[in-house]
DNA sequence: TGCATATGAGTAA
DNA sequence: TACTCCTATGCAA
């Protein structure tokens, strides 16, 4: 289930769960198999997430520290395993187990051991991330300037914004009332940051509740326990929450698209 | 039981 | 643009 939140929550807990500790690690699917033989033994130091990517750091001992990159795709996931001597299933990627705490990481798309300078031109190739609090909404409307595209492909695009997914795209497109061929670079500044407000509050929210939900009032915390289908607005809906007219879907920077015509008619 | 589908992105052409 | 990676889920049969 990974939108950026998602990638965040789990920084959070592996810091959480394994911060500042020696862990061991191993590759029971073998394709991480060198990866673990560094890692293993050594101390956890951080984790840290920018837009869909999660980066470990690993203490040197007496080199320079190490660190992996992972990437979920769209198979990738962590489970969560009680103890160690609970078998991984064949295709575990890589296992982390700490003191009390062991997960599993199965079909990421990447999962790699990297140095200082690697994990720096992964990020130097994403844009702002609206969960780190260094960007603001003015390296958002940047962003944009300087894009041609249609703002429901660059919603999707990392290297303009990251963390965004498509369902988060569909929605913030719905809650702004634009259409999804305006270009970007027409957005308004004042569109652009509410844009990035909005994004902020729903992927923090996502960060706590670990689920995506749009369709709480702005400002509200109190999440009620919502069904699936109230989570979100027109993402995969029928009809348009608004004024019940047929939905829209159809494919926009290789995704699926879902809008509403007749209220989504903003080219700002 | 089997198949279509999915919240992603790199690469080749 | 098309193809590839790779796994889990939900729904139809």
């Amino acid at each position: 289930m990974p939108e950026g939140h998602t990638i965040h929550r789990l920084a959070r807990d592996h810091r959480g769960w394994f911060g500042g500790r020696a862990v061991s690690t191993e590759s029971p699917q073998g394709r991480f198999s060198e990866g673990a033989e560094v890692l293993t033994g050594r101390v956890f130091v951080d984790a840290f997430a920018h837009g869909k990517h999660l980066f470990y750091r690993f203490a040197g001992s007496s080199d320079a520290d190490h660190y992996v990159h992972i990437h979920l795709g769209l198979f990738g996931r962590f489970r969560n395993r009680k103890s160690s001597s609970d078998e991984p299933t064949p295709n575990v990627r890589l296992r982390i187990s700490g003191a009390d705490r062991v997960v599993d990481l199965s079909g990421p798309t990447r999962c790699e051991l990297l140095d200082e300078e690697g994990v720096k031109a992964i990020r130097d190739r994403l844009g702002p991330d609206p969960l780190i609090d260094d960007y603001t909404h003015e390296d958002c409307l940047a962003s944009f300037a300087r894009r041609r595209g249609a703002i429901g492909s660059v919603l999707l695009d990392q290297k303009a914004i990251a963390g965004l997914g498509n369902i988060f795209r569909s929605e913030l497109l719905f809650v702004l009332k634009l259409n999804p061929r305006t270009p970007a670079n027409a957005l308004s500044p004042r569109t652009v940051e509410e844009l990035w407000s909005i994004s902020r509050e729903w992927l923090r929210l996502g960060v706590k509740t670990n689920r995506i939900i749009t369709t709480l009032p702005r400002g509200t915390t109190k999440v009620a326990t919502r069904k699936a289908k109230e989570r979100t607005h027109i993402y995969k809906a029928k009809s348009c929450p608004a004024c019940a007219g047929e939905v829209s879907v159809f494919q926009l920077g290789q995704r699926t698209a879902y809008a509403c015509a007749r209220c989504q008619n903003r080219s700002d």
